[in-house]
DNA sequence: CTTGAATAGTTAGTTAACTAACTAACTATT
DNA sequence: AATAGTTAGTTAGTTAACTAACTATTCAAG
């Protein structure tokens, strides 16, 4: 979901809101913008090996695990909830890319291994996708990935500004 | 979906795949990362007032259009498929805060409209949503944003090197 | 003027995320 | 030792994205 405001839009809303920034609202957009066409072109990609993001990042963790992982673990490393995992690994399972065994220690949990298959595809897969993950950064030099990164980095401190329930005095002064 | 991978694991992929490159990756799950928290933190910030994201930019949309709008007109916009949109405008018209109406000329068509609830709604939301776009850039200084926003432009011109169907052979040889 | 192509919107089915609620199993406390 | 709380995994239901197929309408070409 993507989106690029008219220009007229900005003026009135400049008018009628004075919190409303310009500069902070163009590159909020531009990140955004950016995001949707960076994940979409990762699908493309992982798509033509019958893989999501999702899939491909279970089989990536797999792939370089140095102890066994349990679907709570793919959870926590993942930040995303536990049933998510569940529906990822049924798909991986049904298409014999994983197989869930018994955790021989507790009964509660499972352990997930790649099978022979698994194996084979993500092991196909990794050349070309860091080929092309050297490809997408192919355009910033060493210095720009740099600035990027921390950038970014900045970003990420102030995500809390925008979650946050109530926005803190520090913040409203913050003209 | 996030992932912080372990240096053991890198160091691995490092020796095992020539087109590793570790500071591509790094930068790349940098971005990733910082999307998914961004996201997240507007997800929240939208679930306060009962949106989503893809409510908000279509309340937005019809807040500051110039022109009457359609369904079709909308996917074009935000680069989403029009059924997509028909879900989206269900449930915002399930909740009373938009409606569809018959387009005057072309009766395959139809124009989109705020209620008042939905006019009420977003002015609502607007300041708060303003100020805390400004505070999620509040971290950057004005000359951050501007390079920020030149980078992830550099970016986005080499989201071809992940989604096209074959590598180029000038990318191949970019090592 | 008819017919074939294009456009607009919806529907059905899939994926991947979420929350909430559930069962089974483990753990700790009285 | 029984019970209460916690953890692990699944299930059910919702949202938002997708593709593919469908209906209705408009448009354009012979």
């Amino acid at each position: 979901m993507q989106v690029f405001p008219e220009r007229e839009a900005f003026q009135a809303l400049e008018r009628d809101f004075p919190d409303f920034d310009l500069e902070s609202v163009q590159t909020c957009l531009e990140f955004l913008n950016t995001t949707a066409e960076v994940y979409a072109a990762f699908d493309a990609h992982f798509e033509r090996y019958g893989l999501s993001a999702g899939k491909f990042t279970i089989l990536m963790q797999l792939y370089t695990a140095t102890q066994d992982m349990s679907p709570s673990e793919f959870a926590n490393r993942a930040n995303v909830t536990r049933a998510t995992i569940t529906g990822l690994l049924d798909r991986l399972e049904r298409e014999e890319l994983i197989e869930r065994k018994a955790h021989p220690n507790d009964r509660r949990m499972l352990t997930v291994h790649l099978t022979e298959r698994g194996r084979v595809l993500i092991e196909r897969i990794l050349p070309d996708h860091f080929c092309r993950t050297r490809g997408l950064m192919a355009s910033l030099t060493a210095l720009e990935k740099k600035t990027l990164a921390q950038l970014l980095k900045k970003l990420r401190s102030s995500t809390s500004a925008l979650s946050d329930s109530n926005l803190s005095q520090g913040d409203l002064t913050n003209r």
